[in-house]
RNA sequence: GCGACGGUCGUCCAGUUUGGUCUAGGACAUCAGAUUGCCAAUCUGGUAACCCGGGUUCAAAUCCCGGCCGUCGCACCA
């Protein structure tokens, strides 16, 4: 069994995520939800992420709505470009890019938007067939991957958003304002995004309802490299991949023209600096920078955050500079002047956006976390940090009886507003100790002998199993100093 | 969306070839009780499944059709 299968069964066995709707037969894929362990973890996972780029950098969140108009998303440019011209073969009913067979077959170069009726004459005057069974192509259609939904009685067009970042652009104006913004300016939003894929796979790595964690930098494009904070992460250490990868410092990725500008540079570093903490191996993540066919219709310089899992290199984070697209396009569209003052001058903001799959996220959390014991007969333990972990601490009492319950009920009063616990006086104390290291607890309290004589418990430590005593009324301050160390 | 293969307790698997004691079996997990008490102990008992719909048949987990889901390949993945 490879890791992949031992995460999914290990997450539905122990309720980190599961199929949406699975008790009826007719769920469709692409739909996952968390369940307890799952959702604790994400919360924490999310925290951390607040903690070390929106507090860290002064950025501002919001929360906008799933459910946006029609008009967002011509300006956005989704409407026009989120969608591929498909066409069916008649007689086997495989369908096809409609561009790519053009390219294939007949060596003509068309892009993606190209209208339908275009698409059908090149079809016609190249006559081409269906290249599996030389069946006749049918008129192309549209696919748009966004949601279209209906609003009112009116049944007016709106969709569900594609990416959490429109309402960014959309309120930035607004939020500028009221928040005295200056820039650079960092908006970020964690929320729900809504893509309708062809072909959903593999649990949480590809979804048709998504978290998504964005963050869109504001900045003046005349002062790109006028940034004070640079100091602070010049020596950084960032993993660059082209043919290769290279391990190069800030500093020196600028200097080797790799990176483009110092706020491009800070933000990666950023963004690096915080998976550091998420307990993904360094070793195993790359940035990568993305070729002029990969990068999104929007952005102008494209680095992919990526992370290597058994199932291959995944792409965690989507780093863009969209320029002035965005704005732009809201200001054309809306007929709203979106210019802000930056000291003395007028400017259109450019936009460099980190734009963070959450979902994916977890899963390679999960899976850089999961380790077989073999020195402890295969115990599987999940080394998450413990900041991350979905229960902070196990409370035992060694025997069931009722004065190791009552010390356990005082050990429990005192953590459990404050720290997720979980109290278990089933089986053995050494079956407790394994379920709770299988999602990851870090801390495990046991009540046992000297308790009564003296109020302190064991704390047995996840990943070495040893053990130490703390007194019960300095549980908390132990956990406090052992969850608020970030390493 | 196409093609191949598959879907049985929470998990993994047996049973399908050849329809009939399958009233669906096992292991692990889980729950209760007993016993024990610092690293998955033991015993007893329990909970718990044939993906959904239709068809063939005296009889369907088993055969047929459709749908849904999964794995792999193609395609897709702004």
């Amino acid at each position: 069994m490879n890791t992949y299968d031992e995460i999914i069964q290990l997450a539905l066995e122990r309720g980190f995520y599961f199929p949406s709707s699975e008790l009826y037969s007719d769920a469709n894929a692409g739909f996952w939800e968390y369940g307890p362990n799952g959702a604790r973890m994400k919360n924490k996972f999310l925290d951390l992420w607040r903690r070390e780029l929106v507090r860290r950098d002064n950025m501002l969140e919001i929360d906008g709505s799933q459910i946006m108009s029609k008009n967002v998303f011509k300006a956005s440019g989704h409407l026009t470009n989120f969608t591929d011209p498909i066409v069916k073969c008649k007689k086997c009913s495989s369908s096809f890019r409609a561009d790519k067979l053009i390219l294939e077959v007949a060596k003509i170069e068309v892009s993606e938007g190209l209208e339908n009726e275009n698409v059908d004459d090149l079809i016609l005057q190249n006559n081409i067939k269906c290249p599996l069974c030389k069946g006749e192509i049918s008129k192309s259609e549209r696919f748009n991957m966004m949601f279209k939904i209906e609003i009112g009685p009116n049944r007016d067009e709106a969709y569900l958003r594609p990416e959490t970042c429109q309402s960014i652009f959309v309120d930035f104006s607004r939020l500028f304002k009221v928040s005295r913004g200056k820039l650079p300016l960092g908006i970020a939003q964690v929320g729900k995004s809504f893509r309708n894929e062809i072909s959903p796979r593999q649990g949480l790595l590809r979804l048709r309802e998504f978290y998504q964690a964005e963050i869109e930098i504001f900045c003046n494009p005349a002062k790109l490299n006028d940034l004070n904070k640079y100091d602070e992460i010049k020596n950084t250490l960032l993993r660059f991949y082209d043919t290769r990868i290279v391990e190069l410092s800030v500093e020196e990725a600028l200097e080797q023209k790799i990176l483009p500008n110092k706020l491009v540079a800070y933000y990666l570093a950023l963004l690096v600096e915080f998976f550091d903490k998420t307990g993904i191996d360094k070793k195993r993540t790359r940035l990568r920078r993305l070729s002029d066919q990969e990068k999104a219709f929007y952005s102008t310089v494209a680095f992919d955050f990526e992370v290597d899992t058994s199932i291959g290199w995944l792409e965690l984070v989507a780093c863009n500079y969209r320029s002035d697209y965005d704005l732009k396009s809201h200001s054309v569209t809306s007929k709203t002047n979106l210019e802000v003052m930056d000291d003395d001058t007028k400017v259109l903001p450019h936009v460099f956006e980190l734009s963070l799959g959450v979902d994916r996220c977890i899963y390679s959390v999960l899976e850089h976390s999961y380790f077989i014991d073999r020195q402890n007969d295969d115990r599987v333990v999940l080394k998450l940090r413990p900041y991350l972990s979905p229960i902070h601490a196990g409370v035992l009492p060694l025997i069931k009886k009722q004065e190791f319950k009552d010390k356990a009920s005082k050990l429990l009063s005192n953590i459990r507003k404050d720290f997720d616990v979980f109290y278990d006086e089933s089986g053995s104390i050494g079956r407790r100790y394994r379920r709770l290291e299988e999602i990851g607890t870090p801390f495990a309290f046991t009540i046992d002998h000297q308790t009564l004589e003296d109020d302190t418990v064991t704390v047995r430590f996840r990943d070495s199993m040893n053990q130490e005593r703390v007194k019960i009324d300095e549980a908390h301050s132990f956990l406090s100093k052992q969850l608020f160390t970030l390493s």
